[in-house]
DNA sequence: TATAAAATTCATCAAAAATGAATCTTTAAC
DNA sequence: GTTAAAGATTCATTTTTGATGAATTTTATA
């Protein structure tokens, strides 16, 4: 029951850029993983995600670097951990895959995961990135 | 976001011995195992837990086995979740020990995340294994 | 054309979850 | 008392997957 550090890295990036909004350069990779101390090389990936999710745009080159492509009112937190979190397996019976639970189909336990963690999603759908940083 | 399958068994485990209320012969470890083809020494081990958490009752030897130590109505799915899983750390600032975030105390995640994580529990602290076993 | 940026590829590394064999301990039934 | 059936313990290993980063390639601008 955690979360991967890749969302939290994800987290991150997103709220940089959001605080950033307005610069005359645009935030880049490079100037974010050092002020996370992150390895720039790992962050890139989470970038790329970000970017083919829609939220970032991206400018290579010199003067290049990142950009929302939405208000920051307008990410909510619920989405951007839908996106980023792969695997949300409460009980074997989540995955269809792999299930091979006696029980399946006889029990509720399916159902009630599945409401916990729609009420868990729901909470963050409340949150949007705007919230998460003050002066925008 | 994913539960362990240590959780899952444990579940399994509980809601078996509570279908089982009322039989001459205790539930064993064993008997439990065939049913869902786990091995038996992998869940003597979530037994063991379960037992250190007051949950169960097990007595050795011949005719022993398992029992519930409370009535199936007074075990929340919650409590379970709280006890068996072992970590709920959301984002890195969750755990004070590792923690290296440099916006910590300036972001709201940690306080966000805290409350989606209690939404989620409390979802689950409203059903217990009388919900799930229909026949007690 | 040099420089600064993102993007890709490849290879590991690390941590923790999951598993199970083998053995020990306890106790009721015979 | 012996024996068989139960839980308990120890140890080692396997598996998974998350996490990491070096090296290189691509792109675009000053």
């Amino acid at each position: 029951m955690k979360l991967t550090s890749w969302t939290d890295y994800s987290l991150r990036v997103l709220m940089y850029c959001a605080a950033s909004q307005g610069r005359a350069q645009p935030v880049t990779i490079t100037e974010i993983a050092q002020a996370h101390q992150i390895s720039r090389s790992h962050l890139t990936k989470v970038v790329v995600e970000l970017s083919k999710q829609g939220l970032l745009a991206t400018t290579r080159g010199r003067g290049g670097g990142l950009r929302l492509l939405k208000l920051a009112k307008d990410i909510a937190l619920g989405d951007v951990v839908r996106q980023t979190e792969t695997d949300f397996t409460m009980v074997e019976c989540f995955d269809p895959a792999h299930n091979d639970c006696r029980l399946t189909g006889h029990c509720r336990l399916k159902g009630v995961f599945n409401q916990a963690l729609q009420s868990y999603l729901q909470v963050l759908d409340r949150v949007t990135l705007a919230d998460l940083v003050p002066n925008t």
